[in-house]
DNA sequence: ACCTTTACATGAAAAAATCTCATGATTTCA
DNA sequence: TGAAATCATGAGATTTTTTCATGTAAAGGT
């Protein structure tokens, strides 16, 4: 609790004595009495007429009065817009994510955080992994979704792991079958993401040791299922992206089993702003009570 | 050599370091970095983004920048303010009056100033309508009382208006008369102040195309009425030099009447010293209150 | 007049805030 | 990799602010 002494100055001005305005600043008398008297030795002249009936301004101290109700209303302007941005009527959140996140959270957590804080301005950047990594680095996005590990010296929760699936065409020799061997991709004709875009596809296969036989490489997640189910090859692709989608495809479990893990890096997390923080928790939120929930 | 949080923050702001703020500010990097982690945790977010190559604001920093500026161009105007006002404790006053009001007003005046300002040297330099006139062009007075108009470029304003009376010997042969005809001072013996103190009469027997008959001149308001006293001759005063004083001599109305403007002039007006103005204020507020006043 | 009440002042000591010193951590540059 | 520069941090010293306990002065009632 401490008592500027401008605004002790301001409210005996304003109250016309020290006892009144002690009691509004929920001070002492003493304390008032010690402020005015601070002011005034830096002053080097007296502000107050002392009376009894209470105090007034001299003449001086009624020049003194503008500048003192300047600061005063500055520093209410601060509290004000401090806890504005506290109360997230201000601020804004910059969020990179790639396809599947993009198209399956973030509509409905944007949605929600919107409707609870409507002042918060949010904007959405949408690329590949390299591309948030690169947005995150950089700080040109406050979250950003990754696929995990991530190398970024950045505080980084995970948010699901997400299985990922072999897609081929319907008519492919092995659709039928409910698994396929990861093994199989050296030989299928295989159409992969650039190799800045993807890093799950490409690990799984180098974890298995096969070395996969591309034929078509591109940056689209949905290309990649177009040109599968027009029969130009296999590739490999996350659960999210596929799910709620009715491509003409088949989507076989891969053997050995592959994962990628989603998750949710925030710049400068401890420091993030309260908009940053907040929108951070609805992800948490949302992704945990079912990814589909209300 | 107490820092505000509010200059730290804003010096820092500024300098883009909190090391060179630091330096500018004569205090430690340490101290600077407490300010801006007070300033912080008040906020409850960061309100800068620190780097290696020092450190820049947080969007929600730059927000609260515009309150900060209010608070500190407040501080400084209140500095501003006070050592104006303290200016009244180490300056000086330089006051040119003629007779009349040198020993009419002044006393009074300044008694209550110096009552007011004890800290406040006076000075007080006494001399006829062209003397002030030219201690004013000089500059070697603050403040001048004059007969008005004057041509001296500097604010003067009007303080009253004073009449014009004939001075006569008890015997004389007009003494009975309560008017006394300006041209008769064609005739009369006339006793002048020296053509470099007077305006006044001067001015009036013109404005009547009276050329007086002069006898005596003297540069001493005080010494012609004497004169007048001994029936050396006639002569015309202003209201205020006669008021007061018992002499042995007539005092009639002048026709047509005549009178004098008492002006005060304030060298540099505008940007004169605070005690100067102050001292002009006083002298306002004497002569506007009834003259005598208490 | 004299006491009571009310209001501000003052001095000492406690409490709080602020500053400095020493040092740590991190980043950049050579 | 080491040196230099920059910000952070913790402990202790310093300064400021607050409280507590009175003191002083003026106004009002009796």
């Amino acid at each position: 609790m401490p008592i500027s002494k401008y605004e002790a100055f301001a409210k005996v001005v304003e109250l016309g004595s020290l006892t009144l305005a002690a009691d509004a600043l929920s001070c002492t008398q003493s304390a008032v009495s010690h402020c005015i008297s601070v002011l005034e030795k830096e002053c080097g002249f007296s502000v107050l007429i002392r009376s009894r009936a209470g105090v007034k301004l001299t003449e001086e101290g009624a020049r003194l009065l503008p500048a003192v109700r300047q600061i005063l209303s500055g520093m209410e302007q601060f509290n004000q817009i401090s806890a504005s941005v506290r109360g997230l009527d201000a601020g804004s959140v910059r969020v990179g994510a790639f396809t599947s996140v993009a198209v399956h959270w973030l509509p409905g957590v944007i949605k929600k955080f919107q409707h609870d804080y409507p002042d918060v301005d949010l904007k959405l950047l949408n690329g590949d992994y390299h591309d948030v990594e690169q947005w995150l680095a950089e700080g040109s996005i406050d979250i950003g979704f990754v696929s995990m590990p991530i190398h970024l010296k950045c505080e980084c929760v995970p948010l699901m792991t997400d299985r990922l699936f072999a897609i081929l065409p319907p008519d492919h020799k092995y659709a039928g079958y409910p698994k396929f061997p990861l093994a199989l991709c050296a030989d299928e004709p295989f159409i992969s993401l650039l190799e800045s875009s993807d890093h799950d596809a490409r690990r799984a296969l180098e974890a298995a040791g096969v070395k996969p036989n591309i034929k078509f490489s591109t940056k689209d997640d949905y290309a990649i299922i177009a040109m599968v189910e027009q029969g130009l090859g296999i590739s490999i692709m996350p659960e999210l992206l596929l799910k709620g989608r009715h491509d003409n495809i088949r989507i076989s479990e891969l053997v050995p089993e592959a994962k990628r893990t989603i998750g949710m890096a925030v710049a400068r997390s401890g420091k993030a702003a309260p908009a940053v923080k907040r929108f951070a928790d609805y992800v948490v939120k949302w992704v945990t009570l079912g990814e589909e929930g209300k």
